[in-house]
Parts: C-alpha cells; structure tokens; sequence
DNA sequence: AAGTGGTCTAGACCACTGA
DNA sequence: CAGTGGTCTAGACCACTTG
C-alpha cells in the first residue's frame, strides 16, 4: 500500500515536481504547494512529503522559507565538477627521481614553509605510446623522523601519499588551472618544441590547521588531452 | 526540551560523528552503531537519527548497506568544484562584433549540426585596466523565425541567452578546459607575441534531448588568473 | 529468529510570516 | 489569528543479512 509501482511515494512526489520544474510548468520564484496540502494530494503524511522536499531543495531545485512556504530556486549554471584522477593508470610511468631538497622561493611560497625547511621532491614522466604526455612534481614536507622515502616508492598517487600524514577526512585540496609554455626543461622532458602550450594543473593539499602538508605541478601536453567539467541538472 | 544548546538534537549527532571520522577515530569501513543504538544512546527517536545519518550519507562520509548497518566511506580526493562566472563583470568589454555565419568544420562538429544550419557569432574581447585579457566567442543556433540578434545585444552572459530558448532547468553545460597557443588572430586581438600559452575554455550547452544549443569558446591570458577548483571534507 | 536499514503514519509543539 | 515550515515522538510493517 505504501509503495506503489515499485517505486517509494516520496520519489513519485519528487519526481512529479522535479519534471513540473523542468518542463517550465513550475518557474524559478513560483510558490510550491504547501507541506500540508501535497500530503492530502498524496494521500500521504507530512513526514513522506517533506522528505521529497528535502530531496529536491539538497539538489538546489526549491528552497524553503520558514512560514511562507517552498519556493523554485534561481537555477546556477556557474557551478561545474569534474574528477581528477591523477594520470598514471593505463599509461607507462617513467620514474626519473626522487630527491631530498632545499626548496627554491616558488615551492616556498606555494607550501607557505620556513627557511630551512627540507622537502622531498618526486618527478615522474608520463607515457602513452611509447610518448611522453604529462610530466609531475610532487613536494612533501620532510621530517627526519619519519622514513619517508620509502613510503614513496610505491608510485602512489598523491591523494594517498598525503592521507599517510593526516586521517583520511581531515583534509582538502585546492587546485590552479592554467597555461604555461614549455621551457627548457619541460621541452626536453616531454620532447616537445618551444612552441607548446602545456595545461599547468597545481595542487595544494591543506590539513585542518589549514597547513600545506603536500604541493603537486603537473604539466600536460595539449595531445593527452583536457579536462572535463559537468554543470547543471540532471533528469530523474 | 527537544532543542539543547541552541541545537537540534540531529545536528548534534552530526557533528559528534564528523567529528570522529575527521580525528580518525572512526576510519574508513568501520562499522557504526545502529540506529536504534543511537537512538537510546542520544536519548532519541530513531527517526532524528536517521535525519543525521542521511545528512552524512549526503556529504559521503558514510554510506548504508540494508540488513548490516552503516559504515564510514572511503574519502573521494578526486572530486572537484568549481565556480566559474562568465568574465565581464568588474570589466570593461569591447563589444566586436555579432554576425549570422555559415559555420566552419570545427562548429559544425562541436554544435552537432546539420550543414546549411546557419549559426549566429557573438565575439566580444574583455579588459582590464584597458589592456585586454580575453577573447570571447560565443555561437547559438539562428531560426530566422525569432529575432534573437536583438536578444544577444543586452551582452548576457551564456547561460542567460541560452536559458530563454529552454525552460532554465532544462539544460546542462559540458566545460572543456585545455591549452592553446596563441594564432595570429589571437595575437592580434589580446595583443600579445606568439609565444603565449592561453587558456582556452569551450562550453557546449545541452538541452534535455541532448542537443548542442550553444557552444562558446573564451581565450585568456596567462596574467589574467586561473581557475581554481576545491576538493574535500569541510569541518562543520 | 533476531537485528538491520527503508518506508510510512498520526499525531505533537515550536517559531515565524501575513492578514 | 490561521497557516507555514522545523523539530520530534512512538509506534508500525517490510526486505534484507546474519547466525
């Protein structure tokens, strides 16, 4: 009785409005029908219908007023995601080195460090083909108590590197898009001309006392590809 | 009496549990106490409990398996967001030009469009401090039917032009990002040398059958910014 | 069979908005 | 004042997992 059709009454509530929203029937700014009346529609409580509610305002289509009602919200077209998988499964890694280092000015700025303080560098070039597409740096601070290097050794990719040092909840990244031309260094690395354009991708990863426990560059060729980001909504 | 502290009992038990899966006293695939353990344990009803729980399992901390319990997540690291608002606001814009073209091979394939389709061509370069820092293209299907030259003359940004030809919730936009180096149209227009790496963004706009109703292409200098994306786990 | 989460009900009290 | 959403209760039945 409850769930009819195979499908749950608050999906059925949430997916008839979803489609009302859009099929324009229901605009952005236009008052909803109340908690009250959807139930007596539905033949339902008020508890069911405020989980389709629910649903529906966490996915950004309504958002309550408390004391006036439900409301269609302004649709954002600005927010996009995307997932970055750090390049390396299905392709060639050519481990090049690994090296304790005083860092340069850049790295120091970046990772927010004292003077003096030593950090641990991985480079590692990216195949495919036989070519490399992409090349890496990742820094990590370094402490003489803990032996790191090892830890490294295993080609992990960074997310995990850095999930060694803090619980796994108890940090985020921030990432830097840009574009960078080739220099010397880079032309010879990836063997490619003075001419190219690479996607330039930093990642800085801050624990909770908002500290760079770890900073990542990565230099894509334009052939490897690109990234691609997803906005809007979906239906059902 | 429900409401201690300020704070309704649900949040509580929300912030009680995030709080040790961020100090990883709770790790990833641990087992959490039922809900009616829970329950007892706050003093509450089940259903309070489970509002906390579908809080986490929204923000993916944890996730419900039917007839077990729930478990903490494996953290994702490689989910990004960004905001990515159309450049022109808190800049000066050079309006170039807006055109009805027979569009070249390279439209033709990104907008998924039959040969003969005219398309309209806005291109607007965008400045700052009176030096330019982007090129902006921007094509939208012309039906000689509707008068859409006088609608793109109000310089809207993408999603508000495409957003009168589909009801606003209707359509999603796919966001390419990748690097460009500069032609010699390009140069000429952002005024700089041909060793410039751009950035260069492409953005198909789709509607609910899937089919391309704008495509927008935005050139930028290096010096201009970058975009900047997060990823993970926010304390409270 | 006992325990788990998934769905749902029929109430209740509160704070807020608007006539 | 009546109506709205926000919070919460004490039950219920179901399908699933485990012993």
């Amino acid at each position: 009785m409850t769930i009819l059709n195979g499908k749950p009454v608050y999906q059925r509530i949430t997916n008839d409005i979803k489609n009302k929203i859009h099929k324009g029937e229901m605009k952005p700014s236009d008052l909803l029908p109340s908690e009250n009346t959807l139930a007596q529609a539905y033949d339902t409580s008020r508890v069911t219908v405020r989980k389709s509610l629910q649903l529906l305002e966490h996915d950004g289509y309504i958002y309550s007023w408390p004391g006036k009602g439900y409301f269609v919200s302004q649709p954002r077209h600005d927010v996009f995601t995307f997932v970055y998988n750090e390049l390396g499964s299905m392709h060639n890694i050519d481990y090049k080195e690994i090296t304790v280092i005083m860092p340069d000015e850049k790295i120091q700025n970046a990772m927010n460090l004292l003077s003096q303080q030593q950090v641990i560098r991985l480079c590692r070039v990216i195949k495919q083909d036989n070519e490399p597409v992409a090349l890496d740096y990742k820094y990590l601070l370094y402490d003489k108590g803990t032996p790191l290097v090892e830890v490294e050794m295993r080609y992990a990719a960074f997310p995990e590197i850095v999930a060694e040092k803090a619980t796994p909840f108890a940090f985020h990244t921030r990432m830097e898009i840009s574009a960078e031309i080739a220099n010397e260094n880079l032309m010879k690395k990836l063997r490619c001309t003075e001419n190219t354009a690479l996607l330039l991708i930093k990642r800085y990863f801050i624990d909770q006392h908002d500290k760079c426990i770890g900073y990542g560059e990565t230099y894509t060729l334009p052939a490897y590809g690109c990234i691609c980001a997803q906005s809007g909504y979906e239906k059902d």
